[in-house]
DNA sequence: ACCTGAACACCGTTCAAGT
DNA sequence: ACCTGAACACCGTTCAAGT
């Protein structure tokens, strides 16, 4: 039923939100333009305004995901408390969790983007993430909790790993306590790998003494 | 233009064979059953006698994908030497490479899957990859490069980091030297945090006698 | 500027009918 | 058993035309 009117204050806006909820709900393969334009009550040809394809809504609902990926990392550190290891939990915690909760929506962020511009335009977005992750990094190095070194690659590592955990949450290849557990196993035994002096319990104990 | 005659021997293994081809030059959004057709030069209803829907043929191909991989594995641990690090790094390696190289085919593979008895018939062929991580992790234990313990828990741990560098090589994020670098610095911590005793360089030197 | 409506070339899926 | 051909209900995309 159309109203009439042009109408629609903002329809790129009212069209991207409408997606995310689409995206959520039903998956990609179920984002249709035209039933996005049905359901804002706009002709089929409208969203091609705001859009130039099909494609380009994919992108820019994959430049959301990015931006609320990192805001949920921020309200993960946000609720944790100053010490070093859980710092680091809490973080890819809310990595993992959001993972779960939006699998569709991440994985369109990291999906491979034939278009270049729009693959730089992406990376970019990335960049206050890992700029967080370069902070609590740099906070274990200060604690003396992890080695010294190039934090973009120790960054570039926990990243991948906690990354590996995320994509099989938003799988569903590991869920309830699985996911759980190999989150705890994984995060603690590459944090003593990558401690300065790995005793027997580097994450809870300062190192020994040299004898 | 239609030859006149049934044909194909196997329509079933025709199809599929496109598919994957199509799938790895052009990606799953490019792959139609109308176009498989066309290209088999057989009608466009015939494809349905073999698989019931399209998602139907992106399962299956998901399965050959699996078992694709696991091939893949093999190989490269049968390139590489005995030497128990060396054997990690080459089944790892392997499971990347292929995921560069592959990468449409095994995000069928990790995609979310609406139905439960293909989620577990896909489950299931996981397993013979998952038997060789074990042996090879099973191998580190008995030279004592790692820990006692749950060989399943620690298989786990290995396969969510491999899997996180794969994922983001199969995506285009990580490529090149950079590739390279982090699946090493990886393998390496993680491997060093899994060791029974973690001194400065336990993957390469045996652990130093306790002072 | 922004949107409509018609048009075009594609899909997936189903089903009676052919061999 | 296996395939065809027609039919149906959907798509994405384009473009002249409207306001």
């Amino acid at each position: 039923m159309r109203t009439g009117r042009y109408h629609h204050g903002d329809l790129r806006a009212a069209l991207l939100e409408r997606a995310e909820q689409t995206l959520r709900e039903q998956g990609v393969d179920a984002l249709s333009l035209r039933e996005l334009a049905r359901a804002l009550d706009v002709s089929h040809a409208a969203p091609s305004r705001h859009f130039r394809d099909r494609r380009a809504l994919l992108d820019a609902l994959a430049l959301t995901g990015i931006q609320r990926l990192t805001t949920a990392g921020r309200a993960g550190l946000a609720r944790s408390g100053d010490g070093f290891p859980e710092r680091v939990f809490a973080f890819a915690r809310a990595y993992v969790d959001f993972a779960a909760a939006h699998a569709a929506l991440l994985e369109l962020a990291f999906a491979r983007k034939h278009d270049a511009a729009v693959a730089d335009e992406l990376e970019l977005a990335w960049q206050p993430l890992k700029a967080d992750l370069q902070a609590v990094i740099a906070h274990g190095q200060r604690e003396g909790r992890i080695r010294a070194g190039n934090a973009d690659r120790i960054g570039a590592v926990l990243f991948t790993a906690v990354h590996g955990v995320a994509t099989q949450a938003a799988g569903g290849q590991l869920t309830g306590p699985a996911l759980d557990q190999v989150f705890d196993d994984l995060l603690t035994h590459l944090l003593r790998g990558l401690a300065p002096s790995a005793g027997d319990e580097p994450l809870t104990e300062p190192a020994a003494p040299a004898c």
